[in-house]
RNA sequence: GGACGCUUAGCUCAGUUGGUUAGAGCGUCUCGUUUACACCGAGAAGGUCGUAGGUUCGAGUCCUACAGCGUCCACCA
């Protein structure tokens, strides 16, 4: 009696993956510095930072299932396996979720009523709640990250990197603080980046006014009052009257006015009347179309989104307020001249704040991406030290050298848009949650001050204050800027500032793992976070942050729809683990998938994978069953289907290595389940019942088949692996150990494995009788006659009530004949793969050689080298020395299959 | 307005450079408790590969146009 007779009959995994997990832990198998045997090739992955903003969803389940994958799968082959895991603090995100919290616990306005100090403790706080609970979650996942390097975008270290990567943009002029018109919005009070940006679609009014001679159409009349140039497009014949400068007096809003007309081609024609008033404080081409003409520009809405004195009776007024008490007074003044009320637009909202976004011109930091600076190092194979760059030349060649691979490919097309039509970056934010930056003001009054209050308004000189740049105070009389740095500018150093950089201990300790080897994220923050990881790495140590970057697809719901807690079709993943498991939840999360491909996701895909699991672990119990303890006997194969395993092993293993590392963990998943399921547990296991003696060669398979699989289901396997008493953890295990044997591949077997299905085909479909016929014509065939006898045994475990006309036909001394079924036979034999390559081979060759003729025959009637251009000859030449390789190939394979 | 993706079995999806009779999982139907597993086994049915052209000896795969769905980008006030 094996001491595996009282297994489960269910793999229960809920009661075993904590205490896996935490062996793998305590064994410090997650520590690249800890692992066994001499690694010299470093393999890395930071991990994304999830943000500290609550809880893990489906997305990073899927990020965590990912990268796990690849890292278990290089730390089994022997490669310095680094997975470096973080959180995000996520500034505007978190803070925003905090004030959201505390206004819910009654609190009116969270900020003013705390002060910066109360409030920021608050945050704090919760971020460190959520950094807790994302910590478990990861885990729960199964994540073999290396705790003891876990790194928080806001800690002292990444704040030192922080520092120095803008003292260093700031020396080289990369950052410059300026008044510019930015996207603000009023209900966070803080500026916002292009990218963190969603427009909506919205029907509006849309009016039509008289302006003196004009008719001018705007969505938003509010914001008209200080407009007084009016522009149209210079070869507009319906305006060429009119001169570039000239002045017109008209009545406007509160009074006559004077207005200047401006020709500019950026006019639509086509649009309304094709003239248009500007507003450049509100309004970003207006704004450049005021540059371009040096026009002068005045605030008509104040940071509160109210409007400024400049209105007159209407100062003090909200937006939508202000619109239609303007709209009201145009209209009894006789200047409105038409609306429409179905006018399609769409308005821009703050991603994280939710308020309507306001254009404004504030005094902020910006990274310039289009300024040409001299390089501090050699970069990116490409440029000298010293050479005249900018930003965007290196975001761009990073990709376009191929030292930066986009997985899958189609977005680098996407990738090279975005950085062509790429503006300044905005690093300042009003808000108290993040890197301060570090920049501190001489002069009283110019830094200090409240977020969204008016000291950061455009300066009315041109002089700029004295500044430090420095983390700490340069001493009295100094005041810091109140603002902090946009989260992406963190996140963007995130590859290296989490390996040490700048400090030179730590940096030199670990600058092996940089470039990282791949970056897998989902395609939805290539350019927040992408883009600007390449731009920091390049700009600072002149290399890449990462050899590829793997994007993966959104997750959605059964019906393709996001996931959103409003639709209340979220299925967290956290949720399901209990009870389904996590390998089965990472299947459920890999499998039928391709990268940049949005993936579906349900409860039944999910069960299918728990389903093949337990299918794993009943194929591990029936073998430890069988063979009682696993040894290292003899594993020498005996039989024909002991070769035909073990070679398929072989292939499989060879197969499923280069998919992974294509990054094609589903089809490597499925030729895996395949060999598994369809192979070892439906044939090997099945003939093992009737052929003994299979005791190494099982083992020897139980063993490679966990191996193969604890990628993608760490926990099942290693629980597997514990339970049969292989030799210490599998987490650790040598994948190389797979290709150890490499068996010739065994083509009899597939004859067998194709009789016996042919026989169960036969029998379910037109009866016993009728299998009974065939069966003996497939004894008395010559073809497979000697494979039938060796095989006896097997075949008849395998047919099952067919066989008994086997044991009849063995009576008969294989004597009896069926008049014609020989013919039966062979074409059973003759459905086989060998012969079906030959016969593809052969059709393939008869085609190409009819194509190959009819191409000699053209050519000696002459018709291409009288008539037809010399591209036309070349071109056909060049297709008949294709075909002609090809039949040549053809023939040999042909030839070697015999 | 531009770009990209998707359209293949009832459902969810594979299909690498053009090459037999287009695959998998789930679902459906029929049978089945045999030394692991019913979270199982055996078998079956089910596809004009969105439409129309084109290139080719040969097209799910390449080209053109069109349709539907989806996503991203964009300064039509």
């Amino acid at each position: 009696m094996s001491r595996f007779q009282d297994l489960p009959k269910a793999y229960d995994a809920s009661s075993v993956e904590d205490a896996i997990y935490a062996s793998w832990e305590m064994s410090n198998a997650f520590n690249p510095d800890k692992l066994p045997g001499t690694r010299p090739d470093p393999y890395c992955i930071v991990m994304p930072p999830p943000n500290r903003t609550g809880t893990l969803h489906v997305g990073h389940a899927v990020m965590l299932a990912i990268e796990d994958l690849m890292i278990r799968f290089q730390r089994m082959r022997g490669k310095k396996a680094l997975w470096i895991p973080g959180t995000d603090h996520a500034a505007i995100a978190t803070q925003v979720k905090v004030e959201q919290l505390l206004r819910e616990q009654g609190m009116k306005d969270p900020k003013k009523e705390l002060g910066r100090e109360k409030f920021l403790e608050k945050v704090i706080s919760f971020a460190e709640e959520s950094a807790a609970t994302i910590r478990n979650q990861v885990r729960k996942m199964g994540s073999s990250c290396d705790w003891t390097r876990e790194k928080y975008t806001l800690d002292a270290e990444r704040n030192r990197a922080v520092v120095e990567m803008f003292r260093r943009m700031h020396e080289d002029g990369l950052i410059e603080r300026g008044d510019r018109i930015v996207n603000w919005d009023p209900q966070s009070k803080t500026v916002v980046s292009d990218d963190e940006i969603v427009w909506i679609d919205e029907k509006a009014p849309f009016y039509t006014f008289k302006y003196g001679p004009f008719e001018i159409g705007t969505s938003r009349p509010e914001t008209k009052f200080g407009d007084k140039y009016v522009v149209m497009h210079p070869e507009d014949p319906r305006y060429a009257s009119f001169e570039q400068g000239q002045k017109i007096e008209l009545e406007w809003i509160n009074g006559p006015i004077t207005a200047t007309v401006v020709k500019d081609s950026v006019i639509d024609r086509e649009f309304g009347t094709g003239v248009m008033t500007i507003t450049p404080w509100h309004d970003n081409v207006d704004y450049e179309l005021a540059e371009r003409h040096a026009l002068d520009r005045e605030q008509i809405i104040d940071l509160e989104g109210r409007l400024l004195p400049i209105a007159g009776e209407f100062a003090g007024l909200p937006i939508l307020e202000a619109r239609k008490k303007v709209v009201e007074k145009l209209k009894q003044k006789g200047l409105l001249v038409n609306v429409d009320e179905n006018y399609a637009h769409r308005i821009a909202t703050s991603q994280r704040g939710g308020g309507l976004i306001e254009p404004q011109i504030l005094r902020q930091w910006f990274v310039r991406v289009t300024k040409p600076f001299a390089l501090r190092q050699d970069t990116l194979g490409k440029w000298k030290k010293g050479d005249q760059v900018t930003l965007k030349e290196l975001m761009r060649h990073a990709v376009e050298s191929g030292q930066t691979k986009i997985v899958p490919e189609r977005f680098t097309k996407i990738y090279y848009h975005w950085i062509d039509n790429l503006r300044d970056w905005c690093i300042s934010r009003q808000i108290w949650f993040g890197h301060r930056i570090p920049v501190w003001y001489r002069e009283p009054g110019t830094g200090n001050g409240e977020p969204g209050t008016g000291n950061r308004e455009p300066g009315t000189g041109n002089e700029e204050p004295e500044i430090r740049v420095s983390d700490v105070s340069p001493g009295a009389g100094w005041d810091q800027d109140p603002d902090t740095l946009d989260t992406w500018f963190s996140s963007g150093l995130w590859t290296f500032s989490t390996l040490g950089w700048p400090d030179e201990k730590e940096w030199n300790k670990n600058r092996a793992y940089h470039p990282t080897a791949v970056l897998e994220t989902g395609y939805d923050i290539l350019f927040f976070w992408i883009a600007r990881m390449v731009l920091m790495s390049a700009y600072a140590l002149g290399e890449v942050p990462f050899r590829d970057a793997y994007l993966h697809g959104l997750i959605r719901d059964e019906q393709g729809r996001k996931m959103s807690k409003s639709l209340g079709n979220v299925i967290d993943p956290l949720d399901v683990i209990p009870k389904y498991g996590t390998d089965a939840v990472r299947l459920s999360l890999v499998m039928g998938t391709t990268p940049g491909q949005d993936v579906r996701l349900s409860e039944a895909k999910i069960e299918g994978f728990r389903n093949f699991t337990n299918k794993l672990w009943n194929i591990s119990r029936f073998i430890l069953m069988q063979i009682g303890e696993p040894g290292t006997g003899n594993r020498e194969p005996k039989t024909l289907a002991d070769r035909w395993i073990l070679s398929r092993l072989d292939e499989v293993a060879a197969s499923v290595t280069s998919k992974i590392e294509k990054y094609e963990f589903s089809s490597a998943g499925e030729e895996l389940r395949d060999y598994t399921w369809g192979y070892l547990a439906d044939w090997y296991l099945e003939i093992a019942k009737v052929e003994k003696g299979k005791d190494a060669i099982l083992a020897h398979l139980l063993r490679h088949v966990l191996i193969l699989w604890h990628p993608f289901m760490p926990f099942v396997t290693e629980h597997i692996w514990k339970t049969a008493g292989f030799d210490g953890q599998l987490i650790v295990a040598s994948w190389s150990q797979v290709r150890a044997q490499h068996a010739a591949p065994v083509q009899e077997f597939e004859v067998l494995r194709q009789l016996v299905t042919d026989m169960r085909r036969l029998r379910a479909d037109q009866g016993v009788e009728a299998a009974k016929q065939v069966e003996i014509a497939l004894v008395a065939s010559s073809d497979v006659k000697k494979l039938v006898e060796e095989n006896m045994e097997v075949v008849k475990h395998l047919a099952r009530a067919a066989s008994v006309a086997f044991v009849g036909a063995v009576a008969f001394g294989w004597a009896t004949t069926v008049s014609g079924s020989a013919t039966i036979g062979l074409n059973v034999a003759g459905s086989v793969d060998i012969v079906k390559e030959k016969d593809k081979a052969q059709k393939e060759i008869d085609a190409t050689r009819k194509y190959v003729e009819s191409l000699n025959v053209q050519l000696a009637n002459g018709e291409f080298t009288s008539k037809a251009p010399a591209s036309v000859i070349s071109g056909m030449k060049l297709k008949l020395s294709e075909a002609e390789m090809k039949l040549k190939t053809l023939e040999e394979k042909v030839k070697r299959l015999g």
